[in-house]
RNA sequence: GCCCCGAUAGCUCAGUGGAUAGAGCAGUAGCCUUCUAAGCUAUUGGUCGGGGGUUCGAGUCCUCCUCGGGGCGCCA
């Protein structure tokens, strides 16, 4: 609709150069918008606003110069020239009306468009160490992660989702260490567990499953494993040197095969338990990257050798420094540590030269808003190695406070004691926080209230939606009762018939969902969506309430049941398109 | 101190440089012999944090300030 009508200003921009009103140069393609306020029309455009400089006209003269010599179109049913110099286009209500055999043909395609090209995209997103179950800071990225990819698909993109698994570094030891400790203590070893260590119950678990099946294979004692260990903080020392100590200690007495053994087993089992997760979350990924494939292929020495051969790294202080500040970075960050060990960052940039590598046209990264610092030095990195860092885009995600009965339900990773996802969907249910997380733009600070999420009632907008479109299968068992074919007629048969305020706002709500889904994938924003599904899912309410569908006439009988199929239709490719489910019963 | 994000109705938030700034909730007043009241209708409610600027036009862009959240490691 919107192209259509976008034809014909440039139809009519053409003859106004061949006049000589203003030249080709000049020309802007036309901007096409929603009215928002109905009295406008349906569409209106700047288009004579834009130009008048250049035809040296004043805008609503020029207006009127175009409306001259706009083409006649059937599917319009008025042009006016309105406020400062808009042109407002009134659609004809056939125009609505030719799109319910639309949208039943396309079905399940209704609203998805190759305006993407199948060009490659890659979005990482979630990536969380795998050192403990995700919480629901992680949920919201992983919801909103989800989305986008599958809005890009959508529009079509071929995209590829991607977990990058953090499971080589420091933290890992710390999670290998805490089970093995905790394995000590299920043995019967009385020791301090470290301040420093992951003391959540998953690591008593896991632990326990090492016991169970390996006995005291592992067991070490308490004294020998603490020997010469630096103090903890609490008894006056340092924590990092402590747990430092420990995982030295670890890996001394187990030896190499049998502390990896239980690094392994630690990973496996939490891995194991994201994945699951992720999945009963309703988010799935092409590919779960291993940072150590990258260590052990050589990819990550490689990347530092370029680096290096290039001139930008420098020795200080017997560590190796990229100079990331030659690419606006604010100060320089070491990638090779005194002690030999590469840090993070050198892996995350053999990670992203990869990325381009593997010939992705775009690159996607979402990451909690607490990295933020970390854009600048990752695009850099890529500029140094003459990649082409505007591939990449880096979204960050703000983070979501929980309110529980009008308190915030405080979370703490540090004691352990945090909320899981896991835990939030059996509170809420996955629809609802899927529905949720996306709500808000990402760059948002989110108030999640628990208490709305679970509950059923027309406050809570995911049950509203869902609601809309159980009513409308209600109506279809109705009918199957009555003996009523609720197979409407083909085509466009009897569509004359619906002419009400009501039936034609619907339409014209169910005619923007293409350009809804173009608008939110292109700009990244699934919250558009959640709003517009609000809006239709109103509409559809309110005619509900409005007018009988299942009537005597069978003509207007069969055209309203086309109408509400469509609705059926669009509500249902939505919500699919947020991960939330469309019941048929409620 | 520097960097990122935010500030719009009582609350939670929409608002691609365009027309008289919107929605939900809360408040107020109504609607169930009916295809699901998990719904609908009407109505109240605004110094778009503050000051400058850019232009035909600024909630939207620039700048300074105020207040909130986060980040500034040879952690990941």
């Amino acid at each position: 609709m919107k192209s259509h009508i976008a034809d014909l200003i440039s139809k009519a921009m053409d003859e106004l150069v061949a006049a000589g009103v203003f030249s080709s140069a000049d020309c802007h393609p036309p901007v096409i918008e929603r009215t928002r306020d109905p009295a406008h029309g349906d569409f209106a455009s700047n288009v004579a606003m834009v130009h008048s400089k250049a035809a040296k006209m004043r805008p609503r003269d020029l207006a009127e110069r175009l409306l001259a010599v706009l083409p006649d179109s059937g599917l319009v049913s008025a042009v006016e020239i309105a406020g400062p110099g808009f042109i407002n286009f009134r659609l004809a209500d056939s125009a609505y009306r030719m799109l319910i055999p639309e949208v039943l043909k396309q079905g399940h395609s209704f609203g998805r468009s190759s305006l993407g090209a199948g060009k490659r995209v890659q979005v990482e997103f979630v990536s969380a160490n795998p050192t403990g179950p995700l919480h629901v800071g992680h949920g919201r990225g992983a919801a909103y992660g989800a989305v986008v990819a599958d809005l890009l698909e959508a529009v079509g993109y071929d995209v590829h989702r991607e977990y990058y698994v953090n499971d080589a570094g420091r933290q890992m030891d710390i999670l290998a260490t805490s089970v093995w400790l905790r394995y000590l203590e299920l043995c019967g070893e009385a020791l301090d567990f470290p301040s420093n260590g992951y003391r959540g119950d998953y690591v008593w678990d896991i632990a326990a499953t090492l016991h169970r099946e390996h006995a005291d294979a592992y067991r070490h004692m308490a004294e020998e494993v603490f020997d010469r260990v630096p103090l903890d903080e609490p008894a006056g020392g340092d924590k990092e040197a402590h747990i430092d100590g420990l995982i030295a200690q670890a890996k001394k007495l187990l030896g190499d095969n049998r502390y990896r053994f239980v690094f392994e087993l630690g990973l496996n089992v939490i891995l194991d338990d994201i994945r699951d997760d992720l999945s009963l979350f309703g988010v799935d990924y092409q590919e779960w990257y291993s940072e150590r494939s990258l260590a052990e292929s050589g990819a990550v020495n490689k990347a530092i050798e370029r680096l290096r051969g290039s001139g930008h790294l420098y020795e200080r202080g017997g560590a190796w420094w990229f100079r990331s500040t030659d690419f606006g970075d604010e100060k320089d960050r070491v990638v090779v540590r005194e002690n030999g060990q590469m840090t993070y960052f050198a892996s995350d940039i053999a990670y992203h030269m990869d990325k381009l590598e593997r010939g992705f046209d775009r690159v996607i990264d979402i990451w909690g808003a607490d990295h933020h610092g970390y854009v600048p030095r990752v695009k850099a990195a890529l500029q140094a190695m003459g990649g082409d860092a505007s591939r990449l885009d880096v979204l960050l995600v703000q983070f979501a406070i929980l309110y529980r009965g009008g308190e915030k339900a405080q979370m703490s990773t540090r004691s352990g004691e945090f909320i899981t996802l896991r835990e939030l969907r059996k509170e809420v249910g996955r629809d609802a926080a899927r529905f949720f997380y996306v709500m808000r733009k990402c760059e948002q600070h989110m108030d999640f209230d628990l208490d709305l999420a679970k509950s059923q009632s027309s406050d809570n907008p995911v049950y509203y939606v869902q609601y809309a479109h159980a009513r409308i299968h209600a109506v279809l068992r109705q009918a199957a009762d009555k003996l009523i074919d609720v197979q409407p007629s083909e085509g466009a048969t009897h569509l004359e018939r619906l002419v009400e305020t009501h039936e034609l706002d619907l339409m014209k709500t169910l005619s923007r969902y293409p350009e809804v889904v173009e608008s939110a994938a292109t700009n990244e924003e699934p919250h558009q969506l959640t709003h517009y599904l609000r809006e239709l899912a109103n509409d559809f309410h309110t005619y509900y309430n409005a007018h009988q569908f299942l009537v005597g006439d069978a003509a207007l009988r069969d055209a309203r049941i086309k109408l509400i199929l469509a609705t059926r239709e669009v509500l249902r490719n939505g919500l699919n398109l947020l991960g939330v489910s469309a019941p048929e019963q409620m």
